[in-house]
This record gives C-alpha cells, structure tokens and sequence, in this order.
RNA sequence: GUCCCUAUCGUCUAGAGGCCUAGGACAUCGCCCUUUCACGGCGGUAACACCGGUUCGAAUCCGGUUGGGGACGCCA
C-alpha cells in the first residue's frame, strides 16, 4: 500500500512551491489509491508558530486536499532518542564535543582553500583518542552519525533518474542536537520509517540531502523508500521565489479572488503534463497523474496564466456559489448588495467579463450604487446632439413597463425618431447609468440597476448640462 | 569554491531514433462576431543553447562547453 507525505516546517504560511508540491504528493497517493500524511515538521523550536500551523492547515483545507494526520515531530522525541541511542551503542554515531566556534573556524579555513566546508570527523572515537581530545564538561554533546568514508550511494529517483554521490562528498552531520531534538535528516528519516512511508515526494532542493538519509537508513536497517523530487518553482522573473518575488501565501491568493481549482489546475500544469491537456479537474488529475511526466527543470510561475484559468473556471461557476463568493468582497469596498438586484443575477451577467472574483465585485459596484463619471466618457459621448434625445427617453422610461425587451424597444424608437444611430443613445446610456463605457448589454444593464435607480442617475446627469439643451 | 541536478517558442509544455517542413496552451499581433467591453471563432509571429560523437537517420542516445537551478547549518 502506498504511503506519502507532506513535511512543512511551520516557520511560514503555505506559499506555492509547498502546495504544489502537496498537491502532486496528494495526487500521486490517490492514484494508486495509497494514504496521504502531513507532518508537521516543527523541530525548529526558534522559528516554528502555532500561526504557521494554522495558516498551512487553512491552505490545505482552501485546496482541498485532505490528509491522515497531522503529526507533529515535537510529539515524537522518544522514538528519536531511542533511535538515536541505538546508533550510538552500535558505533553507527557518536557525541561530538566541538564548539560551534570550533567548527566555524573549521569551515572558514576549508571554504578559504576552495574545499566544500565538512566536519573532520575529529570526535569519532578512535580520531578523539588519536588527538588526545578530552570531553569538556561545560557542554553537552550533540549526536553525529557515522558517515561511510568511501563507496557510493546511488538512488533511483522517480522523477531524475539514476543519482550517485560519492561519500567522500559527505561528512558526518549532526542528528540530535545538545538540547535532544533530533535535526531534519535525522527527523525525517525516523518519521518515515515510523510511518512507513513508501514514496518520498519532495523539493528538488532535498536531493542532496539523499544520500545521507539513505545511510542513515541502511545504518538503521530499514527499507530504504522510493524518492521523488519534485523541481522548484521560480518567479515570473526567473530568480527563486522568495518573500520578495511573490512566494506568497496560497491564501493569499483566496483574498485576490481565485478560485482554488484553479488554482490546483494552474499548480498541476506547472511542471507536470498530460499530453495537451490545460483545463481539467483535481478529480481527473488524480487518475492520469503519474510522476514520469513530471518535469526535471524548474518552472517559473506565469501570473497571466493562472488569471486565464481562474476566468476559465469563473464562467462555468454556478450563479449561487459565485454570488457567495463575491459577497464579502462587496463588503470589502463598502457596497451594500440588500438593496438592489440580486446578487446572482449581476454576477451571471459579469462573470466572463472579469478575471477574478475581487475584479468581478469591483464591476458589480454601479448595479448598487451610482459611480460619478468619467470626464473623458461624458465629453466623447454625450453630446448636444443627444442631449434631447435623452431627455425624451427619460420621460419614455417613467411609465415603460420595465423590462428589457421594453427597454431596447424604446431606445430604438427615439434613436429612430431623432435619426440617430443604437450606439449614439446607449453609450451615454451607459455613461449616465454605469459612470463608465463599459457594461453588459445595455437593456439588461438598465433593466438590473432598476427603474428607480436608472430614472435618478440619469436626471443627475441631464441636469448637469443645461448648456447643452441652451444651445438647442 | 566544491558537489548534485538540469537545458524545445517570451512563459508553461508535447515529444521516449524515422510519425517533426517540431504540436498544444498563456501572452502577443491581425481578422471575424458585436449595441461598448468582454466571451467566442479564425489566422499570424515565435523554439529543439552550442560543439563534437554514435547511427542509414537525432529535439530524442553519449561526451564536452555554456547557461539555469539546488546543496554544502546544533534551518527544514
């Protein structure tokens, strides 16, 4: 049975590299009809917030995608002391006295001569006994695990192939630190061998973490898991994301007014492919996903991309639901939606117009509540021409049966009687009504907004200009 | 600096030796639809990083160069 799962540190809001990487984690053990887990990883007792728990939590919720769990490495000290003992009694590790200016000093040195920066191995045992080192006693140890010193460690992964790295690349890290929390090779290693996870899916950046896992589990005797890395995910100007390039919280993206399968469907084609397809569901993701069409090099984030699709799902949203989504952002800006059309209703008439829900709430505005036009909109459209034309309407619109077959009947009518051409009377129409030139058709524009509402705006504004009709 | 990974249109990608005069999508440009703006439809511009091999034949396999990403913590 497949096992899987998702390792945050809670050190951060979920932004979108962790939640694709979930994402195709999650798909991947659904597939195969396997359990998803998500642990969270929170040894980091400096950095790790109740809030960062929270706020990965909301996200996954937000996308959709559940989980067994979560567990917490902080509830689990016992199994990686007891581990991490074992080690010791079998020689696989051993306590390392070195202070940390100690090792400083030692890297700098070997980062001076051009060398990659690696612990000695001077408190191994038999090195300590060599050098004459002698175990201070105003300090605690921390554990370090005996590294191979030659040979190979090669590994399949799923998504890159074939990776060997040689031990001599390797040193021998630390795995449980002074105070007894274990570190993250040490952590993760032990969790998913408690967890018996079969596929571990991860960043790209976990890939030279590897090797050293995979010693420590072949020290453990364990079986050693299938390893997937995932490529990163790059900004839209093709530096690594980060606070500063849009690493945002996937809930940000919520408050801008995405939908989350779109969202979900931007995350899945990014990086992973299924021959043509663009627009599908999480539901069908999960039956072709499969980590051979997962990309080996990272991608960059497209934010035009994401907006299409998120339209793309916007238009097929059903009325009601939308309406809901769009009533907080209404609220947001101040609009009071109680009092004028129902809300589905402009919703359905706006929905292909815009690219987000934020956007859609800020086109519904007029439907609501009168907007002050545009300087440039009134000059260009309404003009002497038009100005008794509109006041004939005006007086038509009183007693017309308000719908909008009656509606466009009437502006045809005066647009007839005056000569004129549909648009000349409707885009001031719409100026008057909407404060702007662009809205749906005129006549279900007028007929939403409401008699009462169309009458007083367009009043407003036909006072506005007396010396238009003076120079009739 | 050392090690690991990687390389097809501006971007995301299809492509697993002949199906490729390289396909799709976003973006962009043009046309159509149209009572504005959109939506939609049609069409265009645009890529196999470079150099060597292997092969009858390479975007696809191998090596190198260059570019990109990652890692080198008592962070994860």
């Amino acid at each position: 049975m497949v096992r899987t799962r998702f390792a945050p540190s809670p050190t951060g809001y979920l932004h979108i590299g962790g939640a694709r990487t979930a994402l195709f984690c999650w798909a991947f053990a659904k597939q195969l009809g396997g359990t998803f887990i998500l642990r969270i990883e929170d040894t980091d007792q400096e950095r790790s917030t109740d809030a960062s728990v929270q706020a990965i939590l909301d996200g996954m919720h937000w996308l959709g995608l559940d989980y067994e769990g979560p567990y917490y490495q902080m509830q689990r000290l016992d199994s990686y002391r007891r581990a991490a003992e074992r080690l010791v009694q079998e020689g696989k590790a051993y306590y390392c006295y070195a202070t940390r200016d100690e090792i400083d000093q030692l890297r700098e040195a070997q980062r001076a001569r051009g060398e990659k920066p690696r612990y000695d191995g001077r408190w191994r045992p038999e090195n300590a006994l060599k050098l004459g080192l002698k175990i201070p006693n105003n300090h605690q140890p921390v554990i370090r695990f005996r590294n191979p010193d030659s040979g190979v460690v090669v590994f399949n992964d799923l998504v890159k192939g074939a990776i060997t790295v040689a031990n001599t690349e390797l040193d021998d890290l630390v795995i449980m630190r002074a105070d007894g929390i274990p570190t993250y090779n040490f952590g993760v290693v032990i969790d998913d061998i408690d967890m018996q996870i079969t596929h571990v899916v991860r960043g790209d950046d976990h890939v030279n973490n590897t090797p050293r896992q995979i010693n420590i589990y072949h020290a453990l005797g364990a079986v050693v898991p299938e390893f997937a890395h995932l490529p990163m995910i790059l900004g839209a100007d093709g530096e690594r994301l980060s606070k500063r390039h849009g690493a945002v919280s996937v809930m940000q993206y919520f408050e801008d007014g995405f939908l989350p399968e779109a969202l979900n469907n931007y995350l899945a084609r990014l990086g992973w492919s299924h021959g043509d397809a663009e627009k599908f569901s999480l539901r069908q993701m999960v039956e072709w996903f499969d980590l051979a069409h997962v990309s080996r090099s990272p991608a960059r984030f497209d934010p035009e991309k994401l907006h299409w699709l998120n339209q793309q799902y916007l238009k097929e949203t059903d009325d009601d639901r939308l309406a809901d989504l769009v009533a907080p952002f209404m609220q947001r800006i101040g609009v009071d939606v109680a009092i004028g059309a129902p809300l589905s209703q402009v919703v359905s008439l706006l929905k292909e117009r815009v690219q987000t829900v934020e956007a859609l709430a800020e086109a519904a505005v007029y439907f609501y509540r009168a907007v002050a036009p545009h300087m440039n909109d009134q000059q260009l459209h309404y003009t002497a021409a038009v100005h008794l034309p509109l006041m004939a309407l005006h007086q038509t619109f009183e007693s017309l049966p308000w719908e909008r077959t009656q509606i466009v009947q009437a502006i045809k009518s005066v647009v007839a009687m005056h000569q004129l051409k549909f648009p000349q009377i409707a885009m001031p129409l719409r100026v008057m009504v909407s404060g702007g030139t662009q809205t749906p058709s005129v006549d279900v524009t007028l007929e939403l907004i409401g008699r009462t509402q169309v009458l007083e705006r367009m009043a407003q504004q036909l006072e506005f200009f007396p010396h238009l009709a003076a120079e009739h």
